[in-house]
DNA sequence: AGGCGATTAGAAAAAATTTTCTAACTCAAT
DNA sequence: ATTGAGTTAGAAAATTTTTTCTAATCGCCT
């Protein structure tokens, strides 16, 4: 690994541990095993390192997003969320402080602002595809969905954040799952029901 | 007012527009028209200042949760809507920035969770009370009213911080509003339904 | 071996921010 | 008017944190 790949991952795991706000060059240096003098000639400056792991981040976000672009059955939805919530944990300081961060960089809060549309949009698309295989209840009245895509990605994203500040600890996969999947299960017709409790039994998970 | 309440206040106005990691005692000071040598005589530093606008917070929001202890109805629901979104704009920089505010402070930490835990409570209480009059229909199977409670609290906390996020701008009332009942319709009867769109309809919001 | 660019550590400087100090000011009670 | 406690502004000092500078080191190429 170059030192500027170590270095990038020493303040990933600072700003992961204390919050980006609270990271001292020193604290990412030590974490490093190099010099603060080291940190400058591979970055002009702090804000470049935390622009740099947000360049990984949106990159792997959207990354993300394509591999998953289409996402029919409850199935790929689990996987969906598997994948989400380990970059999520991975990327923890950008999701459990992200007002911090977007307000430090504004170039930063555009980008993920647009990125955060194509979310909800492709949680839209979810809950049509799955009213049209009919595995769930058509929208009751017009704008049920709009809502529930806001609210799937508002769960989806800020499940951690919760937590965190409730529990003063992570959430496990578990949790997070079945947090998203209540907002859906209202919805789900007797055929969702039965998909859905298919795949809680389905053995895919004993591979990981 | 007093100096010390001037400096709170203008605290207050400071972080809530900037955050609180952000702020400088220059610009406390600037915004309360006092030096920054005089916030140093009422406050013995920062952090003072920061403790002692939780403490206005806490004290509202324990006052808040006596005077709705119990609410039985749709309309007491909304109501409470209401003045707890109040409450959060006012203390805006606490709930954009939880974590932010109980990292710095350990002390604070412990009791906000406190105060979480009898909030979701309550939240708990609101879903029983109103399956037993009827306008709820039983959980379909236990521990689905302790998990949406929970999404209960963490929606109407978390509302403006995710609004903030998503959409760069602070909620209005009736989107938060929204928001928290969308929770709850999937559980209405017909009874519950009626209430509801009774209380829609009710011209309680044209006084305000 | 010698040279050379890239890398590194550590010190020094600079910048940003908070805390302390001091002298002056206000205003109520004498 | 005078006193004195409480209040205030502004400067100075201290602290914290980032940025710049310098000399030393490394590894590769000849």
């Amino acid at each position: 690994m170059s030192t500027k790949e170590k270095i990038l991952s020493a303040a990933l795991k600072c700003f992961n541990a204390d919050g980006m706000v609270n990271v001292r060059l020193q604290h990412i240096a030590d974490e490093a095993g190099k010099s603060v003098g080291n940190l400058a000639y591979h970055f002009p400056n702090k804000q470049a390192i935390v622009l740099g792991l947000y360049k990984k981040l949106e990159t792997e976000q959207i990354e993300l997003l394509r591999e998953f672009r289409i996402v029919p059955l409850f199935d790929n939805i689990d996987h969906l969320l598997e994948a989400v919530f380990q970059h999520q944990q991975t990327y923890r300081f950008f999701y459990l402080d992200t007002l911090e961060v977007t307000r430090a960089f504004p170039e930063v809060q555009a980008e993920y602002q647009k990125h955060i549309e194509t979310e909800v949009q492709q949680w839209l698309q979810i809950l049509e595809f799955n009213t049209s295989r009919g595995v769930m209840t058509p929208e009751p009245r017009p704008g049920c969905h709009a809502g529930l895509a806001l609210q799937l990605w508002a769960t989806s994203t800020h499940y951690m954040a919760q937590e965190m500040v409730r529990a003063a600890a992570l959430p496990g996969l578990q949790a997070y799952k079945t947090a998203v999947w209540n907002l859906l299960i209202p919805l789900f017709t007797k055929l969702g029901h039965q998909e859905y409790e298919q795949m809680l039994q389905s053995p895919y998970d004993l591979f990981y």
